[in-house]
DNA sequence: TGCCAATTCCAAAGCGCTTTGGATAAATTT
DNA sequence: AAATTTATCCAAAGCGCTTTGGAATTGGCA
């Protein structure tokens, strides 16, 4: 059985149609120069009309170009598909539909992902891939280094930094920060709630947060540390506990937002008003379903230091577009600040 | 220019060194049974050893498959890439890679929705596409059917429920059950905190939550309805602004965990203890990264209704696979209810 | 008017796969 | 042993597009 076309009209059909060969329709369509622009204009009319679009895969097939950007993204126990991941998809997939380009993903296994970079690029099914959440022992990168697969890292590995694109967030000197100006209210014991330290990002925090605290004279305390997948319950079991400490600790760092509304949690079950009896401060995303789309916006409650999420996504996105026009430029490290906002959930110890 | 090919080999190629037919050789991996076993096993090493993989835009053009799975997200102001959408992702791709699928977003304005589809299925970018967030006005159903793409509808529209597949939540039967529960609790005054009301699922809740309350002979007041965008902002701000009435509300039904979060966040503001001085009751869709991982894990802190986003998603997408491999079988729709969970965020009135 | 270059167009050859419609060799039957 | 199946395999024709390498037409200039 001969494969079944949905389509109304083909290129051969709209060039026999208009009395053109199929090669001057496709280059009138795709805007290549020489073809006159009464006929470009004649060509262009006819494919309204005739509701003519060209193919996906055989144009893929003819060009070795899929317009696809791919994002593979693990299925493990520490799922990537989080709130922070869809912010970063939404920002993403709109520079992608702006440049004309589709956003695929594939769910693995974290041994599979290998396999799949190499699917991806043996048969060109994407032009180019987005890195998530790289380690601190990345082994990507070289892989697509080798493979040459078109890429972009959300956030940067150790080693080399200058031999692929990247955009971070300067993860260390936000957390040195926001540890810092705790201590400055007077903090002593400050904990770190953190993400998984197995990630990059987590450990340049954990780097910021230890960095404050030496340069103030204190010790930094194991015991006031944890490191986890960044998750409601997360904070709020995290800081139950520390809380119940010997010595707890006065105020707490969170790496996200997510577990920081774990933390607020807490401290209303222990009856410890934020801001007053206990400190609280985190790392912000700017997590859409967060923000207030009023314009009569509430203060912030909490004290942080943040970054937009989606906004990275779409410049990781831009970027890799960029890379994938012209493969030759060189690599692109965009490394984001950050700002302190003081907000209502910190106060001086007293 | 010819096109690039990165692939180690094709099927040429690989024919050719095994002294076979492109024929016999792509029969043989594909499973036809007028090849011999032995050659088939043969045929397997070689593609193995040689890291053999057909081309996807190649197979695509001719079999007229895509093996890809569409979503289409709104990107206006009432986002749809939100951590609802995160889980159900989740879910559906794993249901997708589990069937070799891949999926693939594309980011659009509701005006350009029509024309997508159109585009999708005119030239088989898509196998089948995931209908999200059904208004209640919904046109996108019968447009797909006319089209003759196939679709699974995550929710329902109103009109011919028996005409498509869909899988829905009973919507309606658990924001009556909370409502039920908390007039039950001696709550005369309960006050919803909906979502959008020209979404189908929204406009169910709330006709739940009328019957609740006309079955008890309460009127229901206007004042104490409100219908947006489910985001934790909008929760805080609807119960901040209901506490200040001159009546105010003694219990809360929301429509999402993200604004009952916000309505946690203005009881505390307020100084009510939720179960003690106020109610809070909420759907909760199971959303990952509220749930916590340990096994040591707390009650449910919050009285509520649940089902998860996430094996929903899973489940539309094995219904779509299943449609696209079966074209011919009848629609499914499955419709999922829930059960009331009673937690600490609600009490008697007294 | 004749010649050369620029303009405008086209036929045909891929891209890498699937599938049709046989052909050939082996096994079975008469 | 000849005739008929049956099991294997193959050449070639698409799928719908892009791109190469010319060919035909037009315009400018001497």
């Amino acid at each position: 059985m001969p494969a079944v076309t949905k389509n109304i009209v083909n290129l051969k059909q709209l060039a026999q149609h208009l009395g053109l060969s199929q090669t001057t329709v496709s280059r009138a369509l795709n805007g290549f120069p020489e073809v006159s622009e009464r006929t470009r204009e004649k060509v262009r009319e006819a494919a309204e009309k005739f509701n003519y679009r060209p193919s996906p895969s055989a144009s893929s097939l003819a060009t070795g170009k899929a317009r696809i950007i791919g994002h593979v993204v693990p299925v493990s126990e520490h799922r990537m598909i989080n709130p922070h991941f869809s912010d970063f998809l939404a920002g993403a997939s709109d520079a992608y539909a702006k440049a004309g380009y589709d956003l695929l993903i594939r769910a693995a296994t974290p041994e599979q992902e290998v396999e799949i970079y190499r699917d991806f690029v043996s048969r060109n099914r994407v032009d180019g891939v987005v890195v998530h959440a790289p380690m601190v022992e990345e082994s990507r990168i070289e892989l697509l280094q080798s493979i040459g697969l078109p890429f972009v890292v959300h956030g940067r590995a150790g080693g080399e930094e200058h031999s692929y694109s990247w955009l971070d967030v300067d993860n260390r000197s936000a957390i040195e920060k926001l540890t810092n100006y705790l201590i400055d209210l007077g903090h002593r014991r400050i904990a770190l709630v953190n993400g998984l330290e197995s990630m990059n990002f987590a450990h340049r925090r954990r780097l910021g947060y230890e960095s404050a605290l030496i340069q103030h004279g204190i010790d930094p305390d194991p015991d006031l540390i944890t490191s986890q997948d960044m998750n409601e319950p997360y904070g709020y079991e995290t800081t139950m506990e520390k809380l119940e400490l010997e010595q707890p600790p006065t105020a707490f760092v969170y790496s996200s937002i997510l577990s920081a509304m774990g933390g607020m949690r807490a401290a209303n079950m222990h009856g410890l008003r934020p801001g007053k009896d206990i400190s609280l401060a985190t790392f912000d995303d700017q997590l859409s379903f967060l923000q207030s789309k009023s314009s009569s916006r509430p203060p912030p409650y909490m004290t942080n230091v943040s970054s937009s999420i989606q906004d990275a996504g779409r410049r990781v996105g831009e970027m890799l577009i960029e890379q994938i026009a012209n493969p030759d430029a060189a690599p692109v490290c965009e490394l984001w600040k950050t700002n302190l906002v003081v907000g209502e959930s910190t106060g001086r110890l007293g």
